[in-house]
DNA sequence: TTCTATATGGAGATATCCTCCACTTAACAA
DNA sequence: TTGTTAAGTGGAGGATATCTCCATATAGAA
């Protein structure tokens, strides 16, 4: 659609500067923060920023992408197609994982993973292919979708958000989602 | 703690209007109208809605209250004993499926459930009976608490309150749970 | 150097939350 | 009844956040 009219050198400096501070601020104090503030550390006016930014999760979305486009990258190294289920349970700790790294972003991953940025394209098309991998090899059920593992995501990182460090809750909770509640 | 002293007759005559006002308004519009508009409807000061529910979550939880007394009613007659897994998957398909009759509550169940209202108390008891018994029957894993059972609940909530009316997703997504993802 | 499309900053319009307190009233004792 | 007062009320207004608009500034082409 857009063809992108690439954007002036000060505009692409001031881009920057305003994704350099999201970065922090977000780290520092989580994803729901004002954007006035995020703006003020950049050094550009709020204007500015929401030019470049028209919502939250746009930003949110294109700070996050570089980190998405290395986890998608690693995931797909590390995965030597021998353990599919396995390979989709360790992307799926480390998904929740990232999403904490913001306070607050779990409750917009569905929608910040709806922006297309690279980081976003690259993290979706990395989890369809383990899905898919694992349900060629039969041991995923085939009624499983990708919004389904969004869905999971996202609940897993809201239940275990507060818990800060411990990676215990994250793992209990995908061996859940993967095996079920069910006793074999 | 608290020695609970009786309202006076007007301000009970208020509460009883802000419960029904708030009822009106969420299931119209969702449960995050603005509290103004709740006061307005119910024809009382905004100030008099905040003495009485000092956050959204306490007036969400009791205007919830009736209806989660008689969801954990009716699935405590309903359960005659002989099929754990089955009482707790509709149990779960339920909690989805009241959760979701407010648009927006889901994203605040896990918050909703621990104001402590008679509604919240019944619901949480019965879904931990459930639970209990299920896990002595052996048929549910003796690792999963009432916390999994809640953010289960949670993400299915989020993931399904747009669709609508179709219960097929919800129904889904329990199986999900109950039985994992992984083949048998 | 000139020109102009692009970009900028931040004041201010709008929206919501929540507090505070001057005023009102139910309930009780005399 | 009447007087007393603790309990209750309404809504103005302070605090905070979002987002728009436009007078002004500037990069980059000619």
């Amino acid at each position: 659609m857009s063809d992108q009219i690439p954007l002036r050198a000060d505009a692409r400096r001031n881009r920057e500067r305003i994704l350099a501070a999201a970065e922090d601020v977000f780290l520092e104090r989580g994803a729901t923060v004002t954007l006035d503030d995020v703006a003020k550390r950049a050094g550009v006016g709020i204007g500015t920023l929401y030019r470049r930014f028209p919502t939250r999760e746009e930003l949110l979305a294109a700070t996050y992408s570089a980190r998405f486009v290395a986890f998608a990258a690693s995931s797909r190294d590390a995965d030597d197609g021998r353990d599919p289920l396995g390979a989709l349970r360790r992307y799926l700790e480390q998904l929740v994982g990232h999403t904490n790294v913001y306070r607050g972003l779990a409750a917009m991953l569905g929608t910040v993973l709806q922006v297309g940025t690279p980081g976003c394209v690259a993290t979706s098309a990395e989890g369809q292919r383990l899905l898919a991998n694992a349900q060629a090899a039969g041991v995923v059920r085939a009624d499983i979708s990708f919004d389904d593992i969004v869905c999971v995501a996202t609940a897993i990182s809201l239940a275990t958000e507060q818990e800060a460090s411990s990676s215990a809750p994250i793992a209990h909770l995908v061996d859940v989602f993967l095996n079920g509640i069910a006793s074999r």
